[in-house]
Parts: C-alpha cells; structure tokens; sequence
DNA sequence: TTAAGTGTTGCTCT
DNA sequence: AAGAGCAACACTTA
C-alpha cells in the first residue's frame, strides 16, 4: 500500500499529531524491523526528545528531533502509521509505539515486517547513500529532469516509473494508474516516447499524486474517496475499464502484476 | 487443506 | 549491464 501518496498522509497525520510534542516513553515491540540500530540505542535517542518536523522523500519519511537524531521510517507493503488517543490499546502489528506527555501517541504497525525503522545524519546524506531519485513531487522537478530521470530508452515506461533510484515515490499501483491516465501501455519503451507522450507522462503522474493525497485515500479504506473513473477501484480480474467498458487485462511487468486497459492506453 | 497471490526492496544470476 | 528470479515476511484468497 504505501507508496508516495499514502506515505505523505502518514508524514501529514505526523504532523498534525506528533509535531512539538515531547516523547515521554517508547515501545518497541518489534525488533525485526530495527535497520543498523540496536532498540536500547533507538529508545534511549527518542525517549524525552521532541519531534521538531516531518519530510518526505519518496516512500521514505523523515521525523526531525530536537536532539538533532533524525528518525527514518519505510513502511515496505504492509506499514502504516495510527494515532493513538489517551487510554488507547496498541495496535495489532504495532513495532514502533511512542507515547506523548499528554497521553496520546503513535503506532507504527507492520503486517508483514516488511518496512525499515533507522536513524540517519540528514535527510539529503540518507537520499543519497540509498540512491534515491529525486522525489516525484518535487516542485523543482521540470519536463527535462523528469526526461532524464526515466534513464535507459529501452526499459519500459512502467519499470522507469517505479524504479525508486530514477524518481522516488512510485509503486506497482500508481504506476498503473498514471499510465492509465496517460494513455500509455506499460510495456512502451521509455525511448519510444514523444514529446508530447513524456510531457502528458509528466502532468498525468504530478496529477494523479497530488489528487490521491487531497482525498485522502487511506481515510477511507482503499479506493472509496478515489474518483470513480480511476483505475484504481478496477484493477482486478474481471473489472471494466471505466472509460470505454473493455476488459481490463492483466500481466506481469518487471514481474509485477500489472492491469492496463489494452483499448485506452496505446503501444 | 494447501498453495498461490500480494501496493516493497535488494540480492544473485544471467 | 539491465533484467529476471527469488527471498524476506505474514496474511488473504482460490
């Protein structure tokens, strides 16, 4: 589930819920998930520290403390962030609990372990060692950045997009879904793109992130808030395109799953 | 009941 | 050297 969208919800729930608040204890119920620190060390940076701020970059998220430590969250599949009121129970799955001096706190959960909790210097030294694009949001990011960031002309466009080391933020879903808006068949080579085809790639994939983050995707389970006309809430065996009613046709790409609908989107 | 599938990533093998 | 295949993991669906 998280990919940009859902990750900037979380950073924005964080946010509205954690920011300026003191940490007053940590749990951590999981261990596992602990990436090159060990859970004494982690506990004994966040405990009484102060969360200043909160960044995005990709599927990353950033939380800024007072004390200068900068806590790195990755989510994996399954990740998810709640926040938890006064006198809440922890979450089933729960790896990361923070409790706040006014009684409330945060859980970071994980189904499937798959996520990473790390501390790092700073935010741009930790893009960097982990060889991220920049971020697919970024207001800096212009047509020719975005052309040169889908790299080797003879990989496919769905491959590009979700390649985190190209551009940061993009999974197996809202790749799907941008190319769907755009028109554009996911095996299409990236160099076989026109101008007019990589401009409509580059307003379609800005758009379909920025909407997804307004409406809240997460607020309401999964596909609810999503506009009806989006692939999104179709991408299964058996479903219609919601524009011209065709059957949506599934495959693997980059061997993931991957639902196009083969009369909308070209080759 | 068992097996296959899954919104991620990173490693190995070609 | 880019791409396929698989492992990590735990749960859901067929």
């Amino acid at each position: 589930m998280p990919e940009l969208p859902d990750v900037e919800i979380f950073r924005r729930r964080l946010e509205a819920h954690a920011r300026g608040r003191a940490i007053s204890a940590v749990h951590i119920l999981d261990k596992r998930l602990l990436d090159a620190v060990s859970a004494a060390r982690l506990s004994c940076i966040l405990e009484d520290s102060r969360v200043v701020s909160t960044a995005r970059h990709g599927k990353h998220l950033f939380v800024e403390l007072d004390n200068g430590s900068l806590l790195v969250l990755h989510f994996g599949m399954t990740g998810e962030i709640l926040t938890l009121g006064r006198g809440a129970g922890t979450p089933r799955y729960t790896a990361l609990r923070l409790a706040f001096n006014d009684g409330s706190g945060v859980a970071i959960t994980s189904r499937r372990r798959l996520g990473h909790i790390a501390l790092a210097k700073d935010a741009s030294a930790f893009i960097r060692s982990h060889e991220l694009g920049p971020d697919a949001l970024d207001p800096t990011l212009d047509i020719q950045a975005f052309q040169a960031a889908l790299g080797s002309p003879r990989s496919a466009i769905k491959s590009a997009l979700m390649d985190q080391s190209k551009l940061a933020g993009i999974g197996n879903i809202y790749s799907d879904e941008i190319l769907f808006q755009a028109g554009l068949g996911p095996t299409v080579r990236v160099g076989d793109l026109n101008y007019e085809q990589r401009n409509r790639l580059f307003q379609t994939m800005r758009r379909v992130l920025k909407e997804a983050v307004e409406r809240g995707v997460l607020s309401e389970g999964t596909t609810a808030a999503l506009p009806g006309d989006w692939l999104l809430g179709h991408r299964a065996k058996g479903e219609r395109c919601p524009h011209c009613g065709t059957a949506v046709q599934a495959s693997k790409v980059a061997g993931r799953s991957c639902y196009f609908c083969p009369s909308c989107q070209v080759d």
